[in-house]
DNA sequence: ATTCGATCATACCCAGAAGGTATTGGTGAG
DNA sequence: CTCACCAATACCTTCTGGGTATGATCGAAT
């Protein structure tokens, strides 16, 4: 048996005749009346009582016609959704992120990935750097999202975004009356660094960027991430240098402050890693928005 | 696309290898390769990622796998139920019946049909002899019970059973109290006859044998059916003849007495119509269970 | 009663597609 | 560097689905 067969089927049982049925199929009769006695031999079932006037459903015919209309549906439907999930818009897609990452950028790219596929189902997975090369690896996630990325051999790097870096202090901190911040004012106050773990990370950058200047900073803290550094900085433990996005978190007293001659390279990426290779129109498509998203000006990116 | 499409998809899925899924289907493997490209062309999407180890479902492919086995088992079942409705095993089976028949014979019969086809729903309808040839017609019932039938040009019919006919009677009724009882004592006694409608009837017939022996019964109450006919003769309104199946009829009061010399033709039958013609093996099954009862003993009949 | 029209079935032919054999191309392991 | 393995390609054969022409049967209308 072949769906064939059931299209030829239920175009008869419809038409009540075999020649009307053939003329809505485009073919001719002779052969429509083999295709469905061979479909009874096969079943070994008389599916039509044959009258002078057409085609007669057998109660097993009206049976076999129920189960071959539902069978005709969902062929369809399994085309569709197939065809569906390989434009990439129906499935699942597994995004590892880091710790501040989910301050501004990752809402506002699901967000925006949401609403082109509203049926690919995103799932969150917190790792650092390493574990998300490994979970990419084991093909456990299909895309992370980091800083400081370099490509691999068979990791590729897309950027998100670049932000600068801003001063987190509290507002009656002696560099919060000052009418500019220099960078070389921040060998004079405790500094709150993040993160600890997952080096190198943009702290190092930084540190590296003040010992080419010539000093060294003083760090009070290292802390996890940088809820926790504005919250020490909130709490008087001194300044913390945090990426823009960190900006969303609004802790009462903290003002986010802009230096005004920062060198070369003092800012941070954010960027998303993939399999290289991975031909999934999922990742495709998410990278696409992950593309849009990056050539769109803050200004216009959507609020989450 | 085809079933042939969806099981070689499945195969090669389940292999995740065209070698090893060809030889599981009995076929080479150049043509399975080709099969499984035209599939993923027709659906437009690439179902497989083609590794120098084998084959590997993209998410898509996962999708579709699950959907072609839905389909392919959905196929199987469609099969089976039809080919089970093909033998009479799985259905619908509209019955008529008319008052009496269904003291003895009918439970008895459609007990026996539905050990052996325990999934054809039977339908039971009231009618007359008359309502039941034109139900026949126009196809709402398949086979109808009644007595006295003659076949018709397009309406067969089978014996079910032939009852003698006793003499329902109170116990303290004069005749109750005679050794035994001759036919010519029926002119003695008021009679109860039943039924009104639907003649002609058994009970047209033995008024014709009184004739032939020369009296009139006297009539004293015309009813509808047996049940009605044997709950007047526990009211005392006469002597009331009736069919051996009433005697499942426990009225308090009442016995039922055989005739000594009745006769020739002084007994019922019980048979059923149905369409010449007819196909349906459900009717096949259902009169084939109909003469094995004729032909079983009474005393052997199963108990409804 | 007979003819005509409609319907399904059969006979036969052709083209296209499914399957087979032989071979190539590419990749990873020894 | 070679071999083993896998999928892809080329080419041929066979089978089957579809077309045309025709037959068989039944009902309706003349």
């Amino acid at each position: 048996m072949d769906l064939r067969h059931l299209r030829y089927f239920v175009a008869v049982a419809e038409e009540e005749n075999i020649g009307r049925a053939a003329a809505r199929l485009h073919i001719s009769q002779p052969p429509l009346t083999r295709q469905i006695q061979q479909l009874e031999e096969e079943l070994g079932v008389t599916l039509f009582i044959r009258t002078p006037r057409g085609m007669e459903l057998t109660q097993a015919g009206e049976l076999f016609l129920e189960e071959a209309r539902n069978i005709r549906s969902l062929v369809e439907q399994a085309t569709e959704r197939t065809q569906r999930a390989g434009q990439g818009k129906l499935g699942r897609l597994d995004v590892a992120i880091f710790g501040s990452a989910i301050l501004d950028a990752i809402p506002k790219l699901l967000l925006a990935f949401r609403t082109h596929h509203p049926d690919v189902k995103v799932v969150l997975h917190t790792m650092t750097k390493a574990e998300q090369i490994e979970a990419l690896r084991q093909r456990r996630i299909s895309v992370g999202f980091n800083r400081m990325l370099t490509p691999l051999e068979d990791i590729g790097v897309q950027q998100v975004a670049i932000e600068d870096l801003l001063l987190a202090v509290r507002a009656d901190h002696a560099l919060a009356r000052q009418p500019s911040i220099r960078f070389a004012d921040l060998q004079d106050h405790p500094l709150v660094v993040f993160p600890t773990g997952a080096r190198p990370s943009f702290i190092d950058r930084v540190i590296g960027l003040c010992s080419e200047s010539g000093f060294q900073p003083q760090i009070s803290q290292e802390v996890g991430d940088a809820v926790t550094g504005v919250a020490l900085v909130a709490g008087g433990f001194g300044v913390c240098l945090v990426p823009e996005s960190a900006t969303t978190l609004q802790f009462p007293g903290v003002v986010y402050l802009p230096l005004t001659d920062t060198p070369p390279n003092f800012c941070v990426d954010l960027s998303c890693i993939y399999r290289k290779g991975d031909q999934s129109p999922i990742l495709a498509a998410f990278l696409e928005t992950v593309d849009d998203y990056r050539k769109t000006p803050p200004s216009l990116r959507a609020e989450a």
